[in-house]
DNA sequence: TGTTAGCACTCTTGTATGGCGAGTGCTAAG
DNA sequence: CTTAGCACTCGCCATACAAGAGTGCTAACA
């Protein structure tokens, strides 16, 4: 459908606005290399890539910018993902150098190399923390009426919160309930941890261990949520540091989405294996219209995945970010099933 | 020094501009009510405040705006705190309306709710952990050779970290060690723990229990840093609805400078006890040089405190952020001693 | 028939110009 | 001491104009 030529015009046009984000007339184009035909031509395969939907003029007479149809087609056919060069190697790399045995830790890190690296935002989900099994069970009596619950899963990860005990219980009986509770709910998912704790709260009940139950119960209440939400950000300003946005309303409903946690499985579809780059419109949010995202997963041992995602201007280094997830996405995969399965 | 009358030119002036942040000329200000004389009066008035650095001029003939100098007579003798609006008092009070036991969890709503309430970007810092009192130490195997060491503080506050545990300890032996380190270690503050969990490996080593001594290590360099910082925010893309702030350029380095941990010493100066303004270059950093920060202490029981600084634009409503921030110290100070006593 | 040089045309950008309005400072009268 | 009046100063805005970059079209060329 698209000539040779076309096609060549195209990748070097998408190139060169990639790269300078001013709009590329056929004068400037015919001067780079690897074009062997006049300015005149160009013109003319600019036009029709421009009845094609390919390209779009900003005004009648300026240079062509990219269509979401350009960039689609660009990420599509166009994309010739290159070696990483050497330095973009060691940097990502040296997330991993100091051997840190938490997985959170690593997340945390590869969000942040990952923003500089990029000069974008990143955002990486960990794991599913609610697939993680219990691994201990403790509460710790702070004052005659309130306790701090500690849950310890499998992944070293640990939930905490503070909640009242019922008037009178002493340290023993406490003691005694934390025995049940480690004996009943070790090896249960935290997901499952709040229907587990129901059906053992109806089982005290049953037995007439009601000053238990009340326990079992305000435990229960504590643990319904994980407080924290797993997901990571790593230059979260670098918005501001793109020439394509420069309209402060949008760079803070942006923002705004960014933050805001409901929204970001709009961002980053869930079990979405592999790589997915999402350009403009193609965002299901519209405060994200003028972005494009590029997601990829990585696993944790065979079981759980997680998502690493960067969001800047449709104006994207594509290529670059391209190969940078791949791989981190490799070179975190395999670190964290290291520190998985220690 | 200054007449009634070129007080009340200068009140009227600084509020007009407070609230509209437009330079305020002698006519606008002639129709204010209270004013009962000319406008040309209030020229000739306002030209004295100008030459005594009250008030500036954009150029020579634009209306007045507040200087710094201006702004510091303003809020050091003009400044009449008025009572609360009942709306902000009910906002204020539900804070703590559904009984929260935790204090952090308080800390980080009084951010969120005093950010919407004023439209700026609140920064709080909790209590000082490192002079938490230890409560229970824990130690919970994760595999063969990784543990998570879990420390609860008598706040109710747990830290926890992932740490390598030496080759072919059993679980019996770890059971032991954490039995050890309860029986020496709970009572210290955090603040002291390294040092004496220093000592107490030099102990076990003379002892000649040089595995323990090697857990004992790791376990401390686990716990050298208390992980989070302690700060909270609220509405930190405020400053992106002040018309003060156009330049991206000066968004993005306050923007940095409050995020970055190390800078909040010198945005909230630790130890200062009571209400601080400080305007302009009055302030430490300065990429804050064209906000104004309001600090504010707080109480937990008798020795521990906080802090809670509201940045904004020096057009600052500065009537308004006093009056908030003097009852919310009240409120969270009371409420967390509560919490602190149960 | 595909390619290209040439040219008229379009549109942005930057600069100069003038009128309008808001505000000031000064003067002189009350 | 206060104030009305007035000349003056700027910023703001619209208009105008030239320069520059880029396009589309046409006609000539290989």
């Amino acid at each position: 459908m698209l000539t040779e030529r076309q096609l060549l015009i195209l990748k070097v046009t998408v190139d060169d606005y990639i790269q300078s984000a001013q709009p590329v007339g056929s004068n400037q184009l015919a001067k780079k290399s690897g074009i062997t035909f006049s300015s005149a031509t160009i013109r003319n395969e600019m036009a029709d890539l421009e009845g094609m939907g390919f390209l779009e003029k900003t005004h009648t007479s300026s240079g062509r910018v990219p269509s979401e149809r350009g960039y689609r087609y660009y990420v599509d056919h166009l994309l010739t993902p290159r070696p990483l060069p050497k330095e973009d190697i060691i940097q990502l790399r040296s997330i991993f150098e100091d051997k840190i045995s938490e997985t959170e830790e690593v997340i945390k890190r590869s969000a942040m190399i990952l923003s500089e690296l990029t000069n974008y935002t990143s955002i990486l989900l960990g794991p599913d923390v609610r697939r993680h099994i219990v691994k201990k069970l403790s509460i710790v009596p702070l004052t005659t009426n309130s306790a701090v619950a500690i849950i310890v899963t499998d992944s070293g990860h640990v939930e905490n919160r503070v909640f009242p005990i019922p008037e009178g219980l002493n340290p023993s009986e406490i003691e005694k309930m934390v025995n049940i509770l480690n004996e009943r709910l070790v090896g249960v998912s935290l997901n499952d941890l709040h229907t587990r704790l129901e059906q053992e709260t109806m089982m005290i009940m049953k037995q007439h261990m009601e000053r238990y139950g009340e326990l079992f119960s305000t435990f229960r209440q504590a643990v319904i949520l994980p407080r924290e939400k797993n997901v990571y950000y790593g230059g979260k300003l670098n918005i501001l540091n793109q020439p394509d946005f420069h309209d402060l309303h949008k760079i803070r409903s942006l923002m705004d989405v960014m933050e805001e946690s409901e929204h970001i499985p709009m961002i980053i579809p869930v079990g979405n294996q592999g790589l997915h780059i999402r350009i403009g419109s193609e965002n299901a949010l519209s405060a994200m219209e003028d972005c494009s995202v590029i997601t990829v997963s990585y696993d944790i041992g065979e079981e759980q995945t997680g998502s690493i995602a960067i969001v800047g201007p449709k104006r994207m280094d594509y290529k670059r970010i391209v190969s940078l997830l791949d791989t981190l996405s490799g070179d975190l995969s395999k670190e964290l099933t290291r520190i998985f399965r220690n």
